[in-house]
DNA sequence: GAAAATTAATCAGTGTGCTGATTAATTGGA
DNA sequence: TCCAATTAATCAGCACACTGATTAATTTTC
């Protein structure tokens, strides 16, 4: 009789709190373009002609993630791939004109689902829980690459 | 040019916060058991002879996906999987002894990763860190079945 | 300028997570 | 009692997510 309380693991509340926002993702927002499949999206509206490989650093994703995000994107006809000519081994990605479309539907309803998931907490409330997940996640992050500390001593 | 910023919408935060748990977790507490597995194990051990479908219930897992963590502890032969006499349909789940071994060890081990992951914010925060995240996800829980309500009138 | 190191993308393999359809067993009602 | 509804588990199909190995192109180094 040595069970743990799971509502006190960090671990088991992000994927409920993920399994909450799929669910209400799904209802309010798409059924077809996923919540990763946005941010791609978003990533390529705010810089044109990114690489793979620098979309996925920008949302996090890792290399084989972003790869079929990307296939399924590119099926949908949401984006153009392009050999670059300066670098052979890289694909260059543009949103096409129906990716643009698509970004700017979802852009809305996803704000307002952001407002329905987040009506629990007040405005000050809703503010200490993008900060307080922020520096779990960056701190952890920091641990992966103890090359590059945030703050070198001189 | 209407790009949106990522790091005020709760399902990316809610991602990136689970893939650095996924990190700690790989590196601090198994490689082998994954944090679904263990709280699987963890719900065996508060309850022994649980059947399949409340066991997902208790740590949030669909019939599919506890299906398979089910049938990978039963693989490493971590629980038992036996047919309820009473009930034909159900199977009755128990932790074998390694299971139990396991969980023993995999309960210290997760208790540290948990300390060095808040580690970044003071007892005060994880509090509330906790609090947060619990009430947005209830609530958007509540929203799935509307019959329902947290608190009935008479 | 050719060999070595690095880098972008892909592939194979594993695991989580969801839905809709199916199968088998139990329960409830006419 | 027998037929209908419910329920536990499985299966097929899709999508995300990571690692380690491979391939192809570029850059570095000697």
């Amino acid at each position: 009789m040595a069970a743990v309380d799971l509502s006190t693991h960090p671990g088991h509340l992000a994927r409920r709190l993920q399994q909450a926002h799929y669910l209400l993702w799904n209802t309010m927002v798409s059924e077809e373009i996923t919540s990763p499949q946005f941010a791609v999206l978003n990533a390529l509206v705010a810089e044109p002609g990114l690489d793979q490989r620098t979309v996925g650093e920008r949302v996090g994703l890792d290399r084989s993630t972003i790869a079929e995000v990307i296939s399924r994107l590119g099926r949908r006809a949401l984006l153009d791939k392009v050999r670059d000519p300066q670098d052979g081994r890289r694909f260059l990605l543009r949103l096409t004109d129906e990716g643009l479309r698509v970004h700017r539907k979802l852009t809305v309803r996803t704000a307002r689902m952001n407002q329905v998931f987040l009506a629990p907490l007040s405005a000050a409330e809703q503010d200490l829980f993008f900060d307080l997940i922020q520096r779990v996640s960056d701190a952890a992050e920091g641990l992966r690459n103890p090359g590059e500390p945030v703050r070198a001593q001189p």
